[in-house]
DNA sequence: ACCTGAACACCGTTCAAGT
DNA sequence: ACCTGAACACCGTTCAAGT
């Protein structure tokens, strides 16, 4: 029933989760993991060799969630499905965003996710370069769409757009265009912010489907 | 020549600015700006409330950097120098994109800055859907690709991408697309992962004028 | 081998005291 | 009014000591 000598990496790791899940990353400390474990942070020493090892491994502990295609799978469906499992991912674990800048060199999961996207790629006719592109622009497009929706001040869905709106409510004198704009969405009553990613995400793709279909032109 | 009495909060932030850029948003403390001002931390808190508000102050002070559109520019042209401008600004401070997440309510500015934005789309053409269709795409894709980049393990350009694959070697057998793609791309010897911004972004421009044209249609 | 207590140099912040 | 010193409850980390 106790913790004693029940201490492991994996346990460190998915406990720093859980704190920081339930309490954000600032207040992820060596401390508060020990605390969780119930034991003294000093113990953790023996499993990770600082804090900084802790953080490399919570970043990949959220990362190594996000599905992986499989290669033969249609393309499309494929990059659509691993950008809504990754939007899963990062909309449950919003501080693993904090992580992707400033965590360095690519572990061998990543490198196997990479590989894996580009195989998918690869296989259904991209060139290497455009399969590059679509990976670098598909990524782009998901990481920063979780990094503005993590960022939104209200949750979307369940009309909190609406809700939010009326409560800013941008003084048509000052800001006419957002105004307008807020009052036309939501005169339907059903803008919702989250549809904005399967419209990017589909954007993205019509024009990656185009670009396929003429390689060998200009395009590459 | 003295500090004494000529502390104010712009200069603070200033101070935190250069500490972030210089050490990163990590060593940000209120005791290392007081000593980047030749004053104790103590002191900082008779200009902003506590850290959270210098932090707030920060977030908006590499944001205000990033150009406004002006409404009645070529819409195209116009997307096209705010995405480098934001870009730019968050390549120089890379703190900023942790800032993102997790930072509250819109300030004047940002309502100001996403007005223009709108402005200059739906003067334009754009419905004031596809026009929000419109800025949270491009907005996505930027921030993502500047989190991608400041993930990086090498700094883009300079031949660097070539030096980091050759360095990394992914082994053929374990990761056969991602070392094929390599090869590939850096046979030419002009790859520069740079390249892949005004890739991405005129493959979503492309996709907005098209859809733009068709206003009306079902897309709307 | 694994866990801990005390210690050190750091944090943010409060508050009473200085000018 | 503005700045500061001492103090408090926190950090990460080291190291010697316990089992």
């Amino acid at each position: 029933m106790t913790a004693r000598g029940m201490l492991s990496r994996q346990r460190i790791v998915d406990a720093a989760a859980a704190v920081a899940d339930r309490t954000g990353l600032a207040s992820v400390s060596m401390r508060s993991v020990g605390a969780e474990l119930r034991v003294e942070a000093m113990s953790l020493y023996h499993h990770v060799s600082n804090k900084e090892a802790l953080l490399d491994a919570l970043a990949e502990w959220a990362f190594v969630q996000i599905d992986l295609p499989e290669i033969g799978d249609p393309w499309r469906d494929a990059m659509v499905q691993r950008a809504e499992s990754a939007r899963t991912v990062l909309r449950a674990h919003p501080w693993a965003l904090g992580m992707l800048e400033s965590r360095p060199v690519p572990g061998p999961a990543l490198l196997r996710h990479h590989d894996r996207v580009l195989g998918c790629l690869m296989t259904e006719g991209f060139s290497a370069a455009l399969a590059t592109h679509a990976f670098s622009t598909i990524d782009a497009f998901v990481y920063g769409f979780a990094l503005t929706e993590a960022g939104l001040p209200f949750t979307p869905g369940e009309g909190a757009e609406a809700a939010f709106a009326s409560q800013v409510a941008p003084p048509p004198e000052d800001y006419p265009y957002l105004a307008r704009s807020l009052a036309e969405l939501l005169h339907g009553g059903d803008y919702a912010f989250e549809d904005e990613f399967r419209n990017g995400l589909e954007l993205i793709l019509d024009g990656l489907a185009q670009r396929r279909m003429s390689i060998g032109t200009p395009w590459q």
